[in-house]
RNA sequence: GUCCCCAUCGUCUAGAGGCCUAGGACACCACCCUUUCACGGUGGCGACCGGGGUUCGAAUCCCCGUGGGGACGCCA
């Protein structure tokens, strides 16, 4: 039997980061499964059953976020919503077979219930008030829910794939509501039709829904249906341990690609988060396929650790193409800038990258460290690097300047720059520092900057002479 | 409160009873490379939550504590 599995978000805001990688789980074993059999699907599904909290601009952000991490899924996207019918079709066929009831409790009453359980301290559920009474004890004008006519004898286990054998007493769990009093269905029962209607054989999804798992296998049983297996893997904590909420900062997709973090990077990082093989750290998608497996799923939670996203980031901006790395961060200079880079700047960028590239761990460090090769004259140095632009200092940047002036337009290489300053430094018998680092605030505007003859070399001549100019004393 | 889950360096993790003097990565520190900052290299710091068992032998298995997390909606 083939895999099928699902990626199942409710469209309630952006692509949250546990989300993805919730998603991309699910990917890879659809994907690691169809190395082995040619089948292995991977289907989306949008839970918008919260008429109220749905919206179509949060299911953009889903499918923009997968796009973004690469997980394409297979055959056409399901609304739920859609499949209402289907939904309550099911529930009222429990209810003609008896393992349904009307329940004519309003949502105060069951609120009161719910208070009292608290107030006594016993758990707080649904205590059957209809399970047995008499339909024609109705108060009149009250929709009924449809509830589950769940037993209450007897424990309920779940084989979990990640999590091992969990069992739960059927006493813990209440009737939960199929049909709400409006006639449309509640998460539970949604889940269990569509998972069986559309064919999943493996429910992956986050610890949170590890409850839910029970109450889903008892409506399964009820509907005379074969439950998929389920694997629940464990959530993505904050750094104080806690469930990732808004309160940590980024947690959508979205806001990290903002952040300028590669997709790749962002794949590797959750995918080494609760997973792991060997001592592997940076894993190509090939060898995540070929490797991933849900039994090797960790059972305990991870914290986020922004830190080593960085670092991993910082791979492989390292490993990037010069010139996709020159698209992404021209793009965000252009926004800082607000005016489109030419030809000649972009192509500046592009011969600077290779220096670039290894000093940056986000885009937008990369966009902030190329600015200086784009910058107008005269460039405003920072303050650190104003300070090194003594008198002395400015003297001897004249001097130099004019030595590197009779340097021709094809002469203008590192090698020969790096020789002509070296010389400018022992005749004027400083070292080579004393020289560089005015040198660098002239050229750069900072005191930090990729290799100082490849930053002439970049520049070229007529740009580099106009700056030392620009910084050196006048004669 | 009730139920469920979890527990190795600060963080992510390796570890399937002897291979463990507990390995790797990030972070941190030092040194090297070096015109600066990075990158890279070398080294350092640093953990089996506690207590009982089981066993010749336990980070690994069992039990009890403790700590953390999740779930308890006519949300998903």
């Amino acid at each position: 039997m083939s895999v099928v599995v699902r990626f199942a978000p409710s469209p309630t805001g952006f692509l949250h980061i546990g989300g993805a990688r919730t998603a991309l789980f699910n990917w890879l074993y659809a994907r690691h499964s169809r190395l082995l059999d040619d089948g292995g699907r991977f289907l989306l599904r949008i839970e918008d059953t919260d008429r109220l909290r749905s919206t179509p601009e949060a299911v953009a952000a889903i499918i923009d976020g997968l796009a973004w991490l690469g997980l394409d899924w297979d055959g056409d996207i399901v609304h739920q919503f859609a499949r209402a019918g289907r939904h309550a079709e099911a529930a009222r066929q429990l209810l003609t077979a008896g393992r349904a009831y009307h329940c004519y409790c309003t949502p105060a009453e069951l609120e009161a219930m719910r208070e009292r359980a608290r107030a006594e301290k016993r758990s707080v559920r649904y205590d059957g008030t209809w399970r047995d009474r008499d339909p024609a004890e109705a108060p009149p004008g009250i929709a009924p829910t449809i509830r589950l006519r769940a037993p209450q004898q007897g424990a309920t286990t779940i084989d979990d794939l990640v999590q091992g054998e969990v069992t739960v007493a059927n006493g813990e769990l209440d009737d939960l509501i199929l049909l709400r009093a409006d006639g449309t269905p509640t998460y539970n029962l949604s889940v269990v039709v569509d998972d069986h209607d559309m064919g999943i054989t493996h429910v992956i999804r986050g610890d949170d829904h590890l409850n839910n798992a029970f109450r889903q296998t008892q409506i399964y049983r009820a509907l005379e249906w074969q439950p998929p297996l389920f694997a629940h893997v464990p959530l993505i904590h904050g750094p104080d341990g806690a469930k990732m909420s808004k309160r940590h900062g980024a947690i959508g997709v979205e806001q990290y690609r903002e952040l300028g973090y590669l997709p790749e990077a962002v794949r590797n990082y959750l995918l080494r988060l609760g997973w792991s093989h060997g001592d592997d750290e940076i894993i190509a998608t090939d060898d995540a396929i070929r490797w991933f497996d849900i039994a090797q799923v960790g059972r305990a939670a991870a914290r986020f650790d922004q830190a080593k996203l960085d670092n991993i980031n910082g791979h492989y901006i390292r490993e990037a193409d010069d010139r996709r790395l020159v698209d992404l961060a021209a793009e965000r200079m252009e926004r800082t800038f607000g005016r489109p880079l030419a030809e000649f700047e972009r192509d500046r960028l592009l011969r600077a990258m290779p220096g670039l590239k290894p000093r940056a761990k986000t885009i937008v460090e990369l966009a902030a460290k190329a600015a200086f090769y784009v910058a107008a004259r005269p460039l405003r140095p920072a303050a650190d690097a104003a300070k090194t632009l003594t008198a002395e200092a400015r003297a001897r940047l004249g001097a130099l300047r004019a030595d590197l002036a009779q340097c021709t337009d094809d002469g203008w290489t590192i090698a020969v720059l790096e020789a002509r300053v070296r010389a400018v430094a022992d005749t004027a018998g400083v070292k080579l520092g004393a020289v560089a680092q005015p040198l660098r605030a002239a050229l750069t505007g900072s005191l930090a900057s990729p290799g100082l003859f490849e930053v002439m070399e970049v520049l070229g001549r007529e740009e580099t002479l106009g700056r030392i100019e620009d910084a050196a004393a006048p004669d």
